[in-house]
DNA sequence: AAATTATACAACCGCCGCATT
DNA sequence: CAATGCGGCGGTTGTATAATT
């Protein structure tokens, strides 16, 4: 168990510390952080190691002032995902979730109660609060998930679907057997919000990255934005699935 | 100048889904 | 099938610093 450990340092890291995760991960590469304490040879918990990485001494991390468009995108994005720190981060470069949610917290979510606080739920920090928020997680396909059910795809009609519902499916185009059916939204949205694109080193034809960025391109676009916005979340039968 | 309050953000905690045994 | 361990996530807290009284 990891909280047995009653001796594992907790609270700021030193500069000392941030030397040898620093040496650690250079090494030994990011991940497998439960071996990163003993293999840097710290007195932290590997979610700590992780977290400190992650938020802080990895490459390429943006600090200071958020730029106007970073703060736009947030709050669209925001509207459109929730607290999905994580997702929003990963469309902010350099930008780390707990950056984005720290943001969040500190500079939009009081002016967001002050606007909505007659009109809506404070608690659901919506910036429109007529707008419905994508509410499930995304359906990340394991490799092991992938291939299984790829390996099913190839036998069975050009046609498999995995467990957690994400459909492996020929739609016809040049995209090759791996895309993102159009008839159904809401594996369009599975599907789009899916982020592994190489299996075993192999760049899938169809990357679940080209899908989300275009279409986030588009649903960016202030021209579209509300007409995808209809389509996307405004279909009661859709938002029920969502929310039974 | 000192005390108090507000703000920013780094870090922790508990939970979850998934893979492995 | 259950137990366990891992990576990852979002909510929350702790604390240093800034602003205000």
């Amino acid at each position: 168990m990891e909280g047995s450990s009653l001796r594992v340092r907790k609270g700021a890291w030193t500069e000392e510390e941030d030397l040898l995760l620093k040496k650690c991960i250079e090494k030994y590469g990011e991940g497998k952080w439960h071996q990163v304490p003993a293999r840097a040879g710290l007195n932290r918990c590997r979610k700590s190691c992780r977290l400190r990485w992650l938020n802080y001494l990895k490459p390429n991390i943006k600090r200071g002032h958020f730029a106007a468009d970073e703060v736009d995108l947030i709050i669209r994005l925001h509207n459109l995902l929730g607290n999905r720190w994580s997702l929003i981060a990963g469309r902010l470069p350099g930008r780390t979730a707990n950056d984005v949610k720290n943001y969040w917290n500190t500079h939009l979510l009081k002016k967001n109660i002050d606007t909505f606080s007659k009109t809506s739920n404070p608690k659901s920090h919506q910036l429109k609060p007529n707008t419905k928020v994508i509410k499930p997680r995304p359906q990340i396909l394991s490799k092991r998930s992938f291939l299984v059910n790829l390996d099913e795809y190839n036998n069975n009609n050009n046609r498999a679907e995995t467990s957690n519902n994400v459909v492996l499916a020929d739609c016809g185009d040049n995209h090759g057997g791996y895309c993102f059916p159009h008839h159904d939204e809401m594996m369009w949205w599975e599907n789009m919000m899916m982020n592994e694109k190489e299996v075993d080193g192999h760049q899938l034809n169809c990357s679940a990255n080209d899908i989300d960025q275009s279409v986030l391109d588009q649903i960016m676009n202030e021209d579209n934005y509300g007409n995808t916005m209809d389509e996307l979340f405004l279909d009661e039968e859709l938002w029920n699935v969502f929310n039974p």
